[in-house]
DNA sequence: ACCCAGGGTCGTC
DNA sequence: GACGACCCTGGG
């Protein structure tokens, strides 16, 4: 594969930044120049923002230009979305102001569902090495430049791990979840092109949480970081914070109910909700 | 050295 | 429906 570049000019919304910082990813790595490297599917990519250009390069399997319109979401319009939810409060005005570059991907549902099981209970820059660790050992490498970047496993390619495999890559508890996933997808027990293929938020949900270690809240992070069902509110520890300290105001978060920050997202920010949440999580956790 | 918390889920009461 | 346990690692 050779490489191919594409260049944007003047397109607003658009900070790598904010994108590949505001939790929806693990295998984007900042360079010294403040581009960022990533792979996804077979495709390795830097982009780098000069001035008021965005300068994609990389390997792509397909044409770049195709490759990341899809991926980086270009055809949806982030101007409106933000002009619509800065109108609801100041704290969201004030949160969107700061993560502006906010763009939600669209990544594979397979990486995504195994990436956010294994991000329970976890912190990110962990989740990030055990993630690469096992792109390394069952993933394909590629190389681009003389560096190595290795391709996230297909589903036949994890099978071939074990439990005890998956505890030696640093997993914890969640090896048994990872695996008996990865089976359960391997047997077509869960039809990933039928969720893909659905339109029906609850039954898509529905049909994620048959898989050991997807809760509801992972559920909602799939829905919105692979499928991007933008109106689902994942509500993690940043969130839950967030929105207590902002509307709820109790004294102790952890006893706020996660119905109500749930209702209470519901009826702000509507079919809107993941991507105020996204805001509101980029803003708080980068020490807002 | 010790303790705490991290993009939660699961089993048990 | 509440409650504690859970692998592991970086930071106080």
């Amino acid at each position: 594969m050779r490489e191919q570049v594409f260049i944007l000019e003047n397109f607003k919304s658009f900070e790598p930044k904010h994108i590949f910082e505001c939790g929806q990813c693990f295998r984007w790595n900042v360079k010294e120049d403040g581009s960022y490297t990533g792979i996804f599917g077979n495709n390795i990519l830097n982009v780098k923002k000069d001035g008021n250009k965005i300068i994609f390069k990389g390997i792509c399997e397909e044409n770049i230009i195709k490759t990341c319109t899809e991926y980086f979401n270009l055809d949806t319009n982030y101007e409106k979305i933000k002009d619509e939810l800065s109108k609801i409060d100041d704290y969201l005005k004030t949160s969107i102001s700061y993560g502006n570059g906010i763009r939600i991907l669209k990544q594979d549902l397979w990486e995504t569902i195994i990436s956010f099981i294994i991000s329970a209970n976890n912190n990110i820059p962990r989740i990030k090495g055990i993630i690469e660790r096992i792109s390394k050992k069952y993933g394909n490498e590629i190389k681009w430049n003389e560096e190595s970047f290795y391709t996230f496993p297909t589903v036949e390619e994890l099978s071939k791990a074990s439990v005890q495999d998956l505890r030696e890559l640093g997993l914890g508890f969640r090896d048994k979840r990872v695996y008996e996933t990865t089976q359960m997808i391997l047997n077509k027990e869960i039809d990933l092109d039928k969720i893909k293929n659905s339109n029906d938020i609850e039954y898509i949900k529905e049909e994620l949480q048959k898989l050991p270690g997807v809760g509801g809240k992972v559920a909602d992070c799939i829905m919105l970081f692979s499928l991007n069902k933008f109106e689902v509110f994942p509500i993690d520890v940043w969130v839950r914070r967030v929105m207590n300290e902002l509307y709820i105001k109790n004294e102790d978060e952890t006893k706020v109910d996660k119905k109500e920050i749930a209702k209470l997202a519901q009826e702000k920010y509507s079919n809107l909700a993941g991507l105020a949440q996204q805001y509101l999580f980029y803003w708080k956790r980068e020490g807002a």
